[in-house]
Formats: C-alpha cells, sequence, structure tokens
DNA sequence: CAATCTGCGGTCCAGGTCGTCCACGCGGAC
DNA sequence: GTCCGCGTGGACGACCTGGACCGCAGATTG
C-alpha cells in the first residue's frame, strides 16, 4: 500500500472504466506494473470487489432507517441473523457492544412501508425489542477512499 | 428494471470482470441490448458507479463502531457534518430522527485508537454528547443486490 | 563482497473486446 | 393503418487484454 496503489485507487474509483492500460498512462507507470499492483491489492483483500455500485433509493427504497435489536437472553444471536438475512430489505447488520444487542440498516418505500420492515424483522421471536431512527439527510455518504489516503504501511 | 436488468446486476455483481460481450451471451441477448441496458441502469441512478470496493479491515482499520451525536442547539449541523467529513476514519454519517441527532460510522485501528477518532470527532464544539456502539462481529456485510431482486417496475 | 531475488520499466504479439453505427423485424399505442 | 420504441444481428475500426520476454536497479542474503 504505497502511493502508487493509493494513486491507483483513487483513479479507478474517479474513473471506473478506463482499464488497466489508461491507468498506467496516467500514472506514468508500465501496465504490467498496474497489473500488478492490482492483482496484489485484490490478493491482500484490500479491493474486494469491483461490482456494480447499486442505489436503494434509486431501486425504490428511499427511506433508510436503523434498528437497534435487543435479543433475548439464551436466544442466541443467530436465528436472528439468519432471520434477518431473509428479508431483502435489511442491508447490514452487526452484534454490537450492550446487553445482546444488534443493529442493523433498513431501507422502505416509504414511512409506511417501513412499519411493514420492522414488522417482518419482529417476527423473529428472539428478538426482545426494537428502536427505530430514520436517517433523515446525508451528511456523508458512504466512502472508504479518504481512508485509502491515510493508510500507511 | 424488469428481469434482464435484474440477471444483468447479478451476473456483473457476481463476476464484475466478464465484459459486456460475456456478458450479453450469457444471458442469451445481443450484446447492444446488454450494453443499451447497461447505459440506462447507470443514467437511470440505479447504478451508482463502477469504483473498486475496498475493505476498511484490510487497509488496516478492524475495528468499527457506529457514534450517535447529540447536537447542540442552533449550532447547526453542517458545522459538524464539515468537520467530520474532514475526518477520514468517519465513513459514513447521517442526520437522524431525534432531538438534533446525528448518527456516523466511524473505523479504527485498535481499541486504543478508536479513542483518538473520538476525541477528533468531539473537538467539534457543536457536538454535545456522543454515545458510543462498537461493532463486534458482522451478521450481515453491506448488501444491496436482494433488494434490486425485489425490485419492482 | 558477490550472488540472488524481487520489483519495475519497456516491448512484442495474437486474440478478443469496446463503442458505435446501421437496417430490419416485432409488438404495442394512437 | 401507421408510428414509435425496442431488440436483433451484423459490421467497422480502434483499442485493450493477458501473456510472455528482456534488462536494469535496489535490496537481501550468504
Amino acid at each position: 500500500m504505497d502511493d502508487l496503489d493509493r494513486r491507483l485507487i483513487e483513479l479507478f474509483a474517479a474513473e471506473p472504466r478506463i482499464g488497466v492500460l489508461e491507468a498506467s498512462r496516467r500514472l506514468g507507470v508500465a501496465r504490467g506494473t498496474a497489473q500488478a499492483r492490482l492483482d496484489k491489492l485484490a490478493a491482500s483483500g484490500v479491493v474486494t470487489g469491483w461490482g456494480p455500485d447499486l442505489s436503494p433509493e434509486a431501486l425504490g427504497f428511499p427511506v433508510m432507517a436503523f434498528l437497534t435489536l435487543e435479543i433475548r437472553q439464551g436466544a442466541g444471536h443467530d436465528a436472528v441473523a439468519t432471520h434477518l438475512a431473509g428479508i431483502a430489505e435489511v442491508l447490514e447488520a452487526y452484534t454490537i457492544t450492550g446487553a445482546g444487542d444488534m443493529w442493523a440498516r433498513v431501507v422502505a418505500q416509504s414511512n409506511a412501508d417501513l412499519q411493514r420492515v420492522i414488522d417482518r424483522v419482529l417476527a423473529e421471536p428472539g428478538i426482545e425489542r426494537c428502536t427505530t431512527v430514520i436517517a433523515l439527510a446525508t451528511q456523508i455518504p458512504h466512502r472508504v477512499l479518504p481512508l485509502a489516503r491515510s493508510a500507511v504501511s
């Protein structure tokens, strides 16, 4: 993860479709070098994929909310996680610090639809309580690039 | 967003490097069709980018935490958002329902490093209080694909 | 100190791909 | 009936890819 790697990532983040050759030209290095760096970045796990980024909003799910789930003692998180994984509107879920707590990001087609999503989530008996927080505005969209800039090594 | 679009997205999500021609072959359509669909998906905003996905963990930031910030009345969210945007470890931030609340996802190199990050966040005087929750395990990694499958229209 | 290794730059090649046209046929909408 | 949008198949030239080879430089090792 030296400076060349960083510039490579930034370049592809800015213009994903340029291709290896064009990238190598822009950075003033040989194509083989750029290619080797990209392969290494992928192998080391820094670059996890090149998949298309989808916008839930454009897909018809403009409402985003964060759920904090309180898991019933002894119920185990796995059952809840499996249940959440079966709900497409659940985009993300983590176990977090706190007494049996779990956190999930969900989206919905409207505020009314959010109720339906939450009800689906709560269908799992292992969930004791659920507090919902709705995202009103995006101040910082999901980003990792600045982190790559600051990463050392 | 018909079935062809969906299969196209799923295909590229599974194998991002295949190229338009190969994709059209797999789906049994003409290349021009696949290309037109991809262009349309990008134009409609469903596909927001093809950038490399970076793993904060692989970049040396294995600790993830969620901050709930209480914004001082009248301070305005913008100042806080600008401040957060200047911190690379802040990967995401939203204003949320609740009295002047804001939510942010941060990463850090270690639990000790998390303290440094939080201190940097709290350097902004517009923030009144900050509660931190640490993610222990990823139950569902960030995903949008299932949503695309369920999206209608 | 010298041998070795690794990373990098430069170059070559064949094959495949890309973006972009076009004409044509099909179905639905007016 | 006629128009329009959409998908198809084909074609074009320009370009890119993956792979290979070589030489050089610095770092590492014995």
